[in-house]
RNA sequence: GGGCCGUUAGCUCAGUGGUAGAGCAUCGGACUUUUAAUCCGUUGGUCGAUGGUUCGAGUCCAUCACGGCCCA
């Protein structure tokens, strides 16, 4: 018997009554049984009795409603020989009322031995109480599952984030508000999903491998594994784009997948090793375009998930219903940076100078894109709380873009800043096979010279793109950014169900 | 990686170098319309870990672990 079939070393007296509890009911019969079906849920419940005028006690008899509910039991009080209990199911919370005579003095002897965190199913009459609180008046009442550990606190619920994501089915239980966001996250997912397949858009969802022999498609550190049987290491992907583009090489003219990245990179607010990207591309559509349906989703997705566009994040109005910004980064950076002259944002000495000046970090090899890239990031990123675009990203940071056909210093590229976080990228593709071996061949020599970042070379996608692929504008949307937007929270690990933590001591 | 903060009962938290505390939960009792029910009584501790200073450490010091926030 190794270490981790042992018992957990917190047992406690509070855990060992309810083990004692367990051991009567094994004893009694079947501990755990899973013949209760429930027909009700307690959301549809509340909802359709909602009108206390017209749905008062008098009325609810007389309708004498039967149903079924099952749950959670989150707060019991009792009283001789009545008593009330909350029952928590995935829609919501509805009373039970219990009373000896209609239980029976058996049925409600045992449920005085029910514990708070016990899920129950009971069965009964649908009432209001004195205080005008829907409730089931149970005449028949099972123990379902009987919960060993007890709940949080009812009214402090679980204050400790540590705990809350390392054990988030009991945050589930708990934590209104993290049922909220998980919630939110789903409706957002599902909505994306189908307002991406409607007509006039009409994208088809596709996966792509998770496992790369070659990772590609952003410049990230990938996590190495090991295929066993064939020798050799795999990576996890940092990006589906390569994959996905040869698809439209196949004729998928409008594809998009939503499903995780993998990098290998620090731990943060904004960053978990494992992310949510949703990435799309169009046949015959340009980043213009792209632009245009990044901008429709997001508000069409926070007025459906929402019911609203005017959004609140980290105590700031954000208004996603406005046309967004549209602001070319030499534009952008030149405005927040008056000093600089317009014919030093084409001048790498100059712009290396700048750098200095303003204290930021740059190496030897940085050239005048990266550079001005790093401006950007210092002196505009910052006040990018409106939805911004950011359009031109210069080619030397844009190894997957089409270059701009009057500047090919730049590329016909984007990225959305919302609330100064990084929400979406895209771009024109770049489908010239001979332009993107040259960018592949620098990405490699930047690797080569200590960018561990930097991209390999994929023959195999250049041999795609030599078959092919028409004009083409893609899309990735960081997901778990956009519910944070959406859902108001500060950090990944709050729209993340079980985020990345160290594994305890 | 750096700085700051945190880790005490199941949960939420006090605890100023001198007997380990409270509220809720638990357990026992009363109570047939409660909403954090109420009332009476009761149990519950490896003070994150290790080492040090001290007559004496939850408290001071060091190292480590885990977590949070900020920075890179």
């Amino acid at each position: 018997m190794t270490d981790e079939t042992q018992q957990p070393p917190d047992e406690n007296k509070l855990i060992a009554e309810r083990r004692e509890k367990l051991k009567a009911l094994r004893a009694g019969g079947v501990a755990f049984p899973n013949d209760f079906v429930p027909d009700a849920f307690a959301g549809d419940l509340q909802a359709e009795f909602a009108d206390k005028e017209r749905w008062g006690a008098e009325a609810l008899e007389a309708l004498g409603r039967r149903v079924r509910v099952a749950g959670r039991m989150l707060a019991k009080r009792q009283m001789g020989k009545a008593s009330f209990a909350q029952l928590q199911d995935v829609t919501d919370r509805i009373q039970l009322f219990l009373q000896q005579a209609a239980l029976g003095e058996a049925a409600y002897d045992a449920f005085k031995g029910y514990d708070i965190g016990d899920i129950v199913g009971a069965e009964g009459v649908l009432t209001r109480t004195k205080t005008g609180e829907l409730s089931v008046k149970v005449d028949a009442l099972r123990l379902l599952t009987k919960a060993l550990r007890p709940l949080p606190d009812k009214w402090h619920g679980l204050a400790d984030v540590e705990q809350r994501y390392r054990q988030r089915y009991v945050d589930l239980v708990v934590t209104e508000d993290a049922r909220r966001v998980f919630k939110l996250r789903s409706r957002v997912i599902g909505f994306i999903r189908q307002w991406l397949e409607a007509a006039p858009r009409r994208f088809m969802e596709v996966e792509t491998p998770m496992m790369h022999a070659i990772p590609g498609g952003a410049t990230a550190r990938p996590f190495v594994t090991h295929h066993n049987a064939l020798d050799i290491d795999l990576y996890l992907r940092v990006a589906p784009e390569l994959y996905l583009k040869r698809l439209v090489v196949g004729g998928f003219d409008r594809v998009y997948e939503i499903n995780r990245n993998f990098r290998n990179e620090g731990v943060s607010t904004r960053h978990n090793p494992e992310f949510t990207m949703l990435e799309l591309y169009q046949a015959y559509a340009t980043y213009n375009e792209i632009m245009d349906i990044t901008e429709g989703m997001i508000r069409e997705t926070a007025q459906a998930a929402l019911g609203r566009t005017a959004l609140t994040w980290e105590g700031r109005d954000i208004d996603v219903g406005a046309p967004f910004k549209r602001w070319p980064m030499e534009q952008a950076v030149r405005e927040m940076n008056p000093e600089i002259g317009e014919h030093e944002l084409r001048d790498r000495d100059a712009l290396a100078r700048h750098c200095a000046r303003l204290g930021i970090h740059v190496k030897p090899g940085y050239g005048r894109g990266k550079l001005l890239t790093e401006l950007f990031e210092a002196t505009v990123e910052a006040s990018l709380i409106q939805p911004t675009f950011i359009t031109q990203y210069p080619t030397e940071v844009s190894p997957l873009a089409r270059a701009n056909d009057a500047d090919p210093g730049i590329t016909d590229r984007f990225e959305l800043f919302i609330g100064a976080k990084e929400i979406a990228n895209g771009f024109s593709e770049l489908n010239d096979p001979e332009d993107q071996a040259a960018r592949f061949l620098a990405q490699v020599a930047a690797k080569d010279s200590g960018d561990d970042e930097a991209m390999h070379f994929d023959h195999d996608y250049i041999r795609a793109l030599e078959y092919g692929l028409p004009p083409t504008g893609g899309l990735g949307v960081g997901i778990d950014r956009l519910v944070m937007l959406l859902a108001d929270v500060p950090s990944i690990r709050d729209v993340l169900l079980f985020p990345y933590m160290r594994p305890e001591a």
